[in-house]
DNA sequence: GACAAAAGTTACATAAGTGTCACTTATATT
DNA sequence: AATATAAGTGACACTTATGTAACTTTTGTC
């Protein structure tokens, strides 16, 4: 009945992380995304009705598919094989993390009307309650330490991901540095 | 033989540190910080030609402050008292690392032409110097891990800061926390 | 082939940011 | 008191973003 549409949701979800990374909330425009789509700007207001509704919904969808990865972090047996899989799913998914936080800062200034706005908010913590449940399972195998809090050791494994590498160290060999560093530390035991 | 200024560049750069964190690079304007500093637009373009002056100048202003409070590291004996030290600087002046991250993003869209870049170019690497002697101390002493890389070292710690406490976890608790994950890890020693 | 319906475009009004210039105001010096 | 001078303002031209409405294009259905 309709005409073929010119892009579709994945396509600029793509474009749109994209700029968000590059120019942050207030930097991103409609003027932009629209070039870069090819596409007039007009024809963004067809399916959204400004940025915070367009970048509200990237942002639930993009959540949403890092969780769904999440998720198969409990057909692993294990809380070591579960860890590997953690960190190595940060680093293939590193903007995510930049991302969440973003999200809270769209949140700050969002209107209190939006229907996504819950959606929005309740992503992140739902995030983090599944990843509690890994938290829990390390310490009760007696691998994790018990007095340092869940919410700690979530975020600092989530935080390793936006360290800078300026020396342009071999991936490989940053990725297992870090996990050293998280498991067993920096210092030398004597 | 003038007439007195209405601010200084302390309260300048005071409000514009916090238009910065709060609305990133893009979201900054000369119009919303004339405002906070009850001041006219016109009466900024005496001082600053446009945003990327006024934004690098800041910049330099606020990571000399920090190299400089951070050079007070040298007078402190041994690696253990400086470790200490340098976390607790660290969440003294938790902005500065989210300024130097933003620094880069400056830095990547400034025009060649500017004399400031330079200098906002050379100081994070200048802090990174600096933090590095204190790495060669810590592995010098035996306390530090050889083998990890020193950038993996200082970057690690520098991102502590960053790590959002969902759970408002006192802050002594936290701080301290964070100093046993960073030197003996979050795993236990069987 | 005409029509319905969604996709897309062009064009407009409005709002906000930028940079500049002529102008006014305050103040120390003489 | 007169004046030089830096501080500050108001207003203009220009640019870019926003949101909307009237219009055109494409495509499946009857």
């Amino acid at each position: 009945m309709a005409r073929e549409r010119k892009f579709n949701t994945v396509e600029l979800f793509h474009e749109a992380k994209q700029l968000l990374l590059q120019h942050g909330y207030d930097g991103f425009t409609f003027s932009l995304l629209a070039d870069r789509m090819e596409v007039s700007r007009a024809a963004l207001y067809k399916y959204y009705d400004n940025k915070e509704e367009l970048i509200t919904d990237f942002m639930v969808y993009e959540m949403e598919e890092f969780l769904d990865e999440l998720k198969e972090i409990e057909k692993l047996e294990g809380f070591e094989r579960q860890f590997d899989f953690l960190i190595d799913l940060i680093f293939k998914k590193t903007e995510v993390h930049e991302l969440i936080r973003a999200a809270e800062h769209v949140i700050a200034r969002m209107e209190a009307a939006f229907t996504s706005r819950e959606k929005l908010e309740k992503l992140p913590l739902d995030m983090y309650k599944f990843l509690q449940r890994f938290i829990l399972l390390g310490k009760a195998e007696g691998k994790l330490k018990e007095h340092i809090p869940d919410g700690l050791i979530i975020g600092f494994i989530l935080q390793t991901v936006a360290i800078p590498n300026h020396f342009g160290i071999p991936k490989a060999e940053w990725i297992h540095s870090i996990k050293e560093i998280i498991s067993q530390g920096m210092f030398m035991n004597n």
